[in-house]
DNA sequence: AATCGAAACTTGACAGTGTAAAGTTGGTAC
DNA sequence: GTACCAACTTTACACTGTCAAGTTTCGATT
């Protein structure tokens, strides 16, 4: 049998990342450590990616691609008669959830400066998934009267700080201390973000 | 004149490490070339510093010690007679122009792998950190009654999650679109932090 | 004051890394 | 069937962290 032509080395090699990620965090991957896990020469990753980079670039597109998904899926497969708050919240959940579930995948979409961030692709995406989470802000402002753009987008941020702060803060204590199902209970930030909207 | 001997090496190696990661971030760090920039011997570093990762976390402690500082600045050199939600917003924006002032040192402090997150001294400094933050939150606690332990916590973190989700999320930006006076001016949750309390 | 030991630093070496260039194979379109 | 081209290998180089062993210098002890 041949040893050129994998056949889709390409995606071997995206889910050899993964799983390289996964195992020694993204600090520990090596393009050689991916090559030799999909079975071919140290070389052969620099052709269908360009570089390291290259490789965690596309990574983290379809990592953003999956985090998008879970979070259109929470809001579009959770309960619509639900009010907006809790909604909020449901959103917030599935956010902070894939950041435990996927914590290296998380940090290399939000805290890696291994990605190319000016490639056109990943900030897509990136966009993609920041709008996903703006579908559910935009009827909390509609509700609340607020409808010049400015305040939109404060709210928007506002919101989007408190959830990846919280699931920054999730993921670090996850790295300290193990498992942290205390968190994943708890969840302050997630009660109070309907509330928040009270007030602005 | 002795090649031996440096005087302070260890202290000169931090600062070249510091200036090093300004100029090509942390990523583009090494031990060799932090020995080169203080004029002394490739292998100089590791017998001050265990590693490279020892190294990090040494100027991560520094770094936290320096934000710590900053922090309790603005707190306590703030005007005193303030409502506790303009001191609130007042360390909030501390906290981020830190961040913006020392991009490199912030990513290092909060989101790299480098630093050894077990060391113990770093786990200290960085408790000290956030025991700067909570400061502010106690007596906006006080003042709304909130006295079991189980809720100040709550308020922390969601304080917190805030706080340096809007770091993060300007960091980003910034170096996207280079120096981004818009959020430095803006900082709309910052504004948004204190009436948060009103709904705790 | 001479000496001895330990600390500070250098030199040399090794395995591992990214990545560029050139060579080899095998499918495919004509 | 042949020519081409993409997929992959081989080779090579500069760079990295880190270990081991050597050299220098300071400071304390006698």
């Amino acid at each position: 049998m041949s040893d050129y032509h994998h056949g889709d080395l390409r995606k071997a090699l995206l889910e050899a990342a993964h799983s390289v990620i996964n195992e020694k965090g993204i600090h520990g991957l090596s393009l050689r450590a991916c090559a030799a896990k999909a079975g071919v020469s140290h070389a052969a990753p620099t052709h269908h990616f360009r570089s390291l980079s290259g490789l965690l670039t596309e990574l983290a597109v379809i990592a953003f691609t999956d985090f998008t998904e879970a979070l259109r899926q929470a809001y579009d497969e959770g309960d619509a008669t639900a009010s907006l708050q809790q909604r909020l919240q449901t959103a917030g959940n599935a956010y902070v959830q894939f950041a435990l579930r996927e914590p290296e995948l998380f940090k290399l979409m939000f805290s890696s400066p291994l990605p190319d961030q000016s490639n056109e692709q990943l900030c897509e995406v990136s966009g993609q998934a920041y709008a996903e989470l703006t579908r559910v802000v935009k009827p909390l402002c509609d509700e609340r009267g607020i409808s010049d753009k400015a305040s939109i987008e404060q709210a928007e941020i506002l919101v989007w700080s408190t959830i990846h702060g919280y699931a920054h803060l999730s993921l670090k204590q996850m790295d300290v201390h193990g498992v942290c199902d205390d968190m994943r209970a708890g969840m302050p930030p997630m009660e109070i973000l309907g509330v928040l909207f009270e007030q602005i």
